[in-house]
DNA sequence: TCTGGGGTCCTAGGACCC
DNA sequence: TCTGGGGTCCTAGGACCC
């Protein structure tokens, strides 16, 4: 009997960030190279050659042994460029499938329902996607959504050797080939439910396809027990077409040192925040502010308070009112933090805003708020702010510190930023 | 010296209501 | 003395994702 056809293929982007870099930095093809996190504390994205060398996701780069160190190129994180790459494959995907849901910065499922040679396809547009954006994808295709999260799966695992071979790595994944895909691999399945399950005996994806469903359901709960049923074969979810409106947005970060008056931060965070909301067309009903102590220090502890708004607000400055109340009510001092957010919480459509009777949305201070906007897309983020809002979020690399003036205590210092060949006038790649 | 930054959903328990 | 049951909302915590 021939298997079904598969519906659904993922195609995903192999070491996403360190391809993005690699793209515009040849030298460091083949060398082992790793992606670090804000204030280059963890490594998040890591290239074959350095998980070799035994690094992990996750793991502090200071605790790396200095000789593996020295084998190892690093960079900054630069999501600016990350988006926008990641924005260039999904605009040949659409071109080449009818329906496209956007996952994650590296993961793109598309609808192969009715395809002819479903395969076929998605190995050219995994071509097309090396030819022109430059970064390599592996494809898995199932005819559910967890299926071809498996399949992806696999196919990364046997890339290296289908690579050597001289084939492209793809696979097509049934209920009846993912014995061989260890069941922490499978999408829904975290550090503990795998714990969990593996005292059941529980090691594969084809082992967790055979429980009792009842048992599942009972034990595991409902989400768990929806991935089940998706790699028996049967669909729990179509696409998601459309990104749903977000119900918060947070801004937080790690401080580059411990800090004992974190209100610039937060307000700075606060900023952000506002900005990326009004980006969607989106309005907070209530603002949350929290602060962290260091526990590595010896230091561990947590603070945190919301407060609502009058009404459902897009304004900044409505924004840090609030967030400076709040600091002002949970900042204790003598205490030092290392970590501090903001959250927009509550979040409505900004069409659909409930106006108070006695305290409604001031249209004019709204079009401010569009102006701002504007003038901050179109010369970078920070050029136009609202009293002490800094300007930007992120770390600043050393070259850049002068034109940053005086540097806060909290902001991390990037010493292997990448530029933003992408994003920014000033950055772009120069050809002599 | 230096330890990521976002998100979602589900569940259980308490408060409250009728 | 004896003291229901069901619904909703909220919150905190725990699991997951990238």
């Amino acid at each position: 009997m021939s298997e079904p056809a598969p519906r659904f293929a993922l195609i995903d982007g192999n070491t996403f960030y360190v391809s993005c870099e690699r793209m515009w930095d040849p030298s460091l093809l083949g060398v082992p190279t790793v992606v670090l996190g804000n204030g280059d504390g963890c490594c998040i994205a890591l290239s074959p050659e350095a998980k070799a060398l035994g690094l992990k996701i996750g793991t502090p780069i200071f605790q790396v042994p200095e000789d593996i160190r020295k084998q190892v190129q690093v960079r900054s994180a630069n999501f600016a460029l990350y988006g926008d790459m990641s924005a260039r494959i999904v605009t040949i995907l659409r071109e080449m499938f009818p329906r496209v849901e956007v996952y994650s910065i590296d993961e793109n499922f598309v609808d192969i329902e009715g395809i002819a040679d479903p395969v076929a396809l998605c190995l050219e547009a995994r071509e097309r996607i090396l030819q022109w954006v430059g970064i390599p994808c592996c494809v898995g295709l199932g005819i559910t959504r967890t299926l071809a999260k498996a399949g992806n799966k696999l196919a990364k695992n046997q890339s290296k050797r289908a690579i050597h071979a001289g084939r492209l790595a793809v696979f097509h994944a049934t209920p009846d080939n993912i014995h061989n895909l260890p069941v922490e691999d499978v999408w829904g399945v975290g550090r503990q439910f795998a714990k969990r399950l593996a005292k059941e005996g529980v090691e594969t994806a084809a082992d967790l396809a055979a429980l009792p469903a009842e048992h599942v359901r009972a034990q595991y709960g409902v989400v768990l027990a929806r991935t089940q049923t998706e790699l028996r074969g049967i669909p729990c979810g179509d696409l998601e077409l459309e990104e749903p409106d977000r119900q918060q947005i947070i801004v937080s970060r790690m401080f580059g040192r411990d800090v004992t008056d974190p209100m610039d931060a937060l307000v700075t965070f606060a900023t952000v925040a506002a900005e990326k909301m009004r980006g969607r067309g989106l309005a907070a009903s209530a603002v949350w502010v929290w602060l962290d102590g260091n526990p590595h220090k010896g230091n561990g502890f947590h603070v945190s308070r919301t407060v609502p708004l009058p009404f459902p607000t897009q304004d900044t400055r409505d924004v840090l009112l609030a967030v400076r109340w709040l600091a002002k009510s949970i900042i204790k001092p003598g205490q030092a933090f290392k970590r501090g957010g903001v959250g927009l919480v509550d979040l409505v459509r900004g069409g659909q805003r409930q106006a108070d009777f006695f305290s409604a949305p001031d249209p004019r201070r709204e079009r401010g708020m569009e102006v701002l906007d504007r003038i901050n897309a179109k010369y970078g983020r920070g050029t136009l702010g609202l009293g002490a809002a800094g300007w930007r979020v992120g770390g600043v690399r050393p070259d850049q510190v002068k034109r940053h003036g005086g540097e806060a205590q909290w902001r991390p210092m990037l010493k292997s930023l990448s530029p933003s060949y992408t994003t920014k006038w000033d950055e772009l790649i120069r050809v002599r």
